[in-house]
DNA sequence: TCTGGGGTCCTTCATCTT
DNA sequence: TCTGAAGATGAAGGACCC
């Protein structure tokens, strides 16, 4: 459950707004996603308060069954917490293969609906329905078809809401959340958006929430009447304006099938702080041969290369620097993020966390190769193609440099070498 | 209480170019 | 040649989303 989520519950769905005449955009989401998921394989745990998060000392809860959100458990707290909470509750960890595998079939549910699919998360997507309502019926009957559909084939629930926005088709969803449908006729959308608090808008987190409350502005209502220069002034131009809009329920975004990448990334939080800039480095290899593999599964080249360091206080620094040319290689990544971290002076500084990014991306091919710094054009180019393949076919972990190698067998200490991949 | 991981977008500031 | 203005671009950080 989202923290927007959250602040839908306790509280019965509004009653039928049912006029679906021009509600063209649904949106669907998955019921408690990764627990639904897990209870298709372990049935006897229907019932139960279940968590899906981290299984280390500092994860997370992923997902939470609604018998575990009565113990006032949500997505994103902190395990060591939703274990005090609800003791009882069966703690498993995430297996993201599967929730893939069942997201794909969901996925290919809504494209045999309509090819305007706009996939959100795994667990959601916006449909825009409004050119099948002469072979499907109308968004509302569509919908129930969706959930029926969904049912019958994955096992699992999800619920559905219709509106003639996505922002409005979103909110509805929530509403009518667990296993249910809701419609927003066009016509009743401010009606149903105005008694919404402000934290229901899609932009308003914690921060945001706090400067509208110091403004006097608790509901959607409130903030809508507030002078669009009013809010501009007070939470920049951008958001102000934007959340005008919204509480207005004007959201002119259509919904699209395909949106590009923009960036790619990989971090990891440690079990413990780390100072030892060896280990870091380690660390860093390993996150940029992960990016640099995904990106080159996905044909994808980018210019610019950032990492990010938390430190043991949760300050968290990001660097990044722009290349000449783009670069897919895992090797170029590496040695651009060593300097960048150690350009940053944390040398001695405790790490709770490491990422490397790559960002500006584009279509390899399309754009000037960066070479690996300094090497000759043929060898790294086709020593990670090559990487890629064995692990194409023998699965994660086949292959790998050789500073991630672990001499005592269980992937732990090893000292560093920038060449050590050769 | 103690905060994952993968992202996007926005703002501010600095620097470079024209 | 110098200077200032304006725009483009990049870097960094913050807020937010699921």
């Amino acid at each position: 459950m989202s923290r927007k989520q959250q602040l839908h519950r306790p509280g019965p769905p509004p009653g039928p707004l049912a006029d679906d005449t021009g509600c063209g955009v649904l949106h669907v989401d998955m019921d408690a996603f990764f627990v639904s998921v897990e209870l298709l394989e372990r049935p006897e745990l229907r019932g139960r308060p279940v968590v899906v998060g981290g299984a280390g000392g500092r994860g997370v809860v992923a997902a939470a069954s609604y018998e575990a959100r009565a113990f006032g458990v949500h997505s994103a707290m902190p395990m060591t917490r939703a274990r005090r909470l609800c003791p009882r509750a069966v703690v498993l960890p995430p297996r993201h293969e599967r929730y893939t595998r069942v997201s794909a079939a969901v996925m290919e549910i809504f494209r045999s609906i309509t090819p305007l699919v706009e996939p959100l998360a795994l667990d959601e997507a916006f449909l825009d329905v409004s050119g099948a309502e002469r072979l499907l019926g109308r968004p509302a009957a569509i919908g129930r078809l969706i959930r029926e559909q969904v049912a019958e084939q994955q096992g699992i629930t999800c619920s559905v809401g219709v509106a003639s926005t996505k922002f409005v088709a979103k909110l509805a969803s929530t509403r009518c959340k667990p296993d249910g449908l809701l419609v927003v006729a066009a016509d009743r959308v401010e009606e149903f958006l105005h008694p919404l608090p402000v934290a229901s808008l899609w932009g308003v987190g914690e921060r945001t929430e706090e400067q509208l409350r110091r403004l006097g502005l608790r509901t959607v209502g409130d903030l809508a009447r507030v002078p669009v220069a009013t809010l501009r002034r007070e939470l920049g131009n951008a958001a102000g304006g934007h959340l005008h809009d919204l509480a207005w329920g004007r959201d002119p975004r259509p919904v699209t099938a395909s949106v590009p990448d923009k960036s790619i990334g990989a971090e990891e939080t440690f079990d413990h702080d780390i100072d030892d800039p060896e280990l870091i480095r380690r660390e860093l290899l390993r996150l940029s041969e992960r990016v640099g593999a995904r990106l080159r599964t996905a044909g994808l080249s980018g210019r610019t290369i950032s990492v990010k360091l938390r430190s043991a206080d949760f300050t968290t620094l990001t660097r990044a620097r722009t290349l000449r040319e783009a670069t897919d290689l895992s090797r170029v990544i590496y040695i651009t993020a060593c300097e960048l971290y150690e350009a940053a002076g944390l040398d001695r500084v405790r790490l709770r966390l490491v990422g490397v990014r790559v960002e500006n991306l584009a279509t390899t091919g399309r754009t000037p190769r960066q070479l690996a710094l300094d090497e000759p054009e043929t060898g790294w180019r086709e020593a990670e193609q090559a990487m890629d393949r064995v692990t194409r076919r023998f699965g994660r972990g086949a292959v790998r440099p050789a500073a991630l190698v672990d001499r005592s067998g269980d992937d732990g200490d090893m000292c560093d070498n920038r060449d050590s991949r050769a």
